[in-house]
DNA sequence: GTGGTCTAGACCACA
DNA sequence: GTGGTCTAGACCACT
């Protein structure tokens, strides 16, 4: 599993949202995506952290967000 | 059809309630109103949130409800 | 798919019963069961039947019931 | 310590609410109450049934909520 | 075939 | 890391 470094001089939520995008690009994360506390616990981060990166996926149209029902990878990827 | 809008400022059962009660008022609802299913077809939203909105109306003494027949709009009004 | 008579003078419930407990000890039906509005449709009969077939089978501890997850083929069985 | 029983003729959330209440009133309960997923797993309901108890309590003027803090039981009692 | 209760678990707003 | 809202869908009591 991809780790997360505290000492590199990168924010972990940028770190976290790099890990994310390349999991997305690679096709290894599709359709609905872990929870935020499942994300916590996988990468040792805090749920703000998750958030902050999530946020940013967001922003570059890589997840879609469904409430109550979870975060999904964009489909309308080619 | 009246839309309720996830993304107001506004939570979507009190988007709902409000949509039943100016019904109510205009008198476009009346006697029976529609099962819980339906309503939740009609405004695209859980079970949970029409219960909600509906509890909020029962509470406002707009409806009354019987049991295993269904839910009315209160008769005393004028 | 094993069919229902309503023409047979055994009545609906109990040849529910019949079906489900036979798939049950053939290992068909394991674990969760189809819930009782499934059941409903796939045989062709009324709530209550499905609900009186199924009381048979709890009854003879073929069934139990969680409440709010489901039906399920007891596992106590060998 | 007091066990819900889904069998009893009242439902859960209000057994539940008279578990907190009478633990209240017994001074057992003070200040700042168990999370709403530590009461879950404490008695083994969902979060729902914890919040329709609470609800109850709140209304009946035994605790209070503060937004992002936690929920606390009323200072104002002698 | 209704409303009543419950489960399991998601994301959100706030501190 | 809390409570707030929401989804999806189960069984139950009653008519």
């Amino acid at each position: 599993m991809t780790e997360l470094d505290p000492d590199l001089p990168v924010t972990l939520w940028r770190q976290l949202a790099n890990v994310l995008r390349a999991q997305i690009e690679a096709g290894e994360l599709q359709g609905l995506i872990p929870s935020e506390p499942t994300l916590c616990q996988r990468y040792g981060v805090s749920r703000a952290t998750v958030r902050t990166a999530k946020a940013s996926l967001i922003e570059e149209d890589l997840l879609t967000v469904v409430k109550g029902r979870g975060t999904f990878v964009k489909s309308s990827r080619e």
